[in-house]
DNA sequence: TCTGGGGTCCTAGGACCC
DNA sequence: TCTGGGGTCCTAGGACCC
């Protein structure tokens, strides 16, 4: 059986490289990938965290995810800019666009990483790990950052391999190749080994990856149920999912808000919900599908999540049927406590309402969906302006 | 003016049906 | 004539990823 060859490339320190791009494009003098510097959510709004940091601020000991007043503690002179997430956006589709030409089989992984299936290819390119240098350095070319690349036989040892070291670099870990590379790694070091996981490990003396694919599976069992025999593989290198370029179907879309300060008003809090509604179901309806579930999630001011569904007997996208449900919600399960953050999510999506209603129904819902259509010809060409029917302005502009 | 936002997948427990 | 247990669907919550 031949192996796969796949490609991970990973664009190193994406936002930041994006944002240094994008300053020098604009005569910015300084390259900020040479300084101390991160991207950051706006302190003022309650979003102050490290989003992506510099290789210098990376020595400096700042980590993704703290907070920006960690970050300066470590470093006072720290450089912070704001995010661009539509400039990102852009820059992503760009990136895998130019990628798709060495391989009608990409799969996007996040915003910032995909994977390529190589493997029909090699007649074409004999030697994998010259051809990674050429896309490495044609990206640095072309688009002015630098990215790494790893090579192996399936997805998950692509994407460790991408890994190893940062930046612009080239990695392989080909099947022969676990024991020597990958065994040696502290276990936190796998990917989806977590904080909490890789803390269990520690607890039972299990450090290293080697050590995990060694461990006593009866042991492994007691502490992680199913999830033990995932955890084998993993440290064993072996994955056979396939490169995927469409998504995984059942997914979900969702929407959340940190707000500026702790909401009690169930009316502003409202407020909220109806934009995200509507924004949510404007996306569903770009991408001309129907959610069965509907979700409420919530953080309240001690930083504790919860969220409340139910699930539809049809499926839809119309902004008044959801806001209907999402208010219903509501006012089921908001425990009138102090709110930091608010979003709905809509799951269970499906490609058509999939529903028999009677004549009558589907009537008043071609009403609606001629509604919505409308709506969102004039919010897609005006921008961000929320234009909601009158009824519900009514509903939510009389409280103070 | 400490702690984001968008996802996927899994598990436990309750309700319900046969 | 009594009781067990499997299967499925749903909700809530948690771990993980970037």
């Amino acid at each position: 059986m031949n192996k796969r060859i796949i490609f991970h490339i990973d664009i190193n320190n994406a936002f930041l490289s994006w944002t240094a791009v994008y300053l020098l494009k604009k005569g910015y003098k300084e390259d900020i990938r040479e300084v101390p510097a991160v991207i950051g959510g706006d302190e003022n709004s309650r979003r102050g965290i490290v989003l992506a940091k510099s290789p210098v601020a990376k020595k400096l000991g700042i980590v993704t995810a703290e907070t920006l007043y960690q970050a300066r503690k470590k470093c006072p002179n720290l450089k912070v800019f704001p995010p661009n997430y539509k400039w990102y956006e852009q820059r992503s589709n760009e990136f895998l666009d130019y990628l798709s030409q060495y391989s009608p089989n990409i799969e996007k992984f996040s915003i910032d990483e995909c994977f390529l299936d190589m493997t029909g290819t090699k007649y074409l390119y004999k030697d994998y790990r010259k051809l990674a240098n050429k896309i490495k350095e044609e990206i640095r070319e072309k688009f002015g950052y630098t990215v790494n690349v790893g090579i192996a036989n399936n997805k998950l040892c692509a994407k460790m391999a991408s890994d190893f070291e940062k930046p612009d670099k080239v990695h392989t870990l080909y099947s022969e190749e676990i024991e020597e590379k990958l065994w040696p790694l502290p276990v936190a070091d796998l990917f989806m080994v977590g904080k909490k996981t890789a803390s269990i490990l520690n607890r039972i003396n299990i450090n290293t990856v080697e050590q995990l694919a060694k461990a006593d599976e009866k042991l492994l069992q007691k502490y992680f149920k199913n999830q033990a025999q995932i955890l084998k593989q993993i440290s064993w290198g072996l994955d056979d999912s396939k490169v995927e370029n469409r998504r995984p179907k059942n997914g979900s879309i969702s929407t959340t808000e940190t707000l500026p300060y702790d909401y009690t008003n169930k009316e502003k809090l409202k407020k909220i919900l109806i934009q995200q509604t509507e924004r949510l179901t404007r996306q569903l309806r770009a991408k001309k599908q129907y959610a069965h579930t509907v979700a409420i999630i919530y953080k309240n001011n001690f930083f504790q999540e919860y969220s409340h569904q139910e699930k539809r007997n049809n499926a839809t996208n119309s902004f008044k049927e959801m806001y209907d449900m999402v208010l219903d919600l509501f006012e089921k399960s908001y425990k009138n406590e102090p709110i930091r953050l608010i979003g709905i999510r809509f799951s269970d999506l499906v490609n058509s309402r999939e529903t028999q209603l009677s004549l009558f129904e589907e009537c008043k819902d071609d009403k609606r969906e001629n509604i919505d259509e409308t709506l969102d010809k004039i919010n897609n060409r005006f921008g961000k302006t929320m234009i909601f029917p009158a009824s519900l302005n009514k509903n939510i502009n009389h409280q103070r």
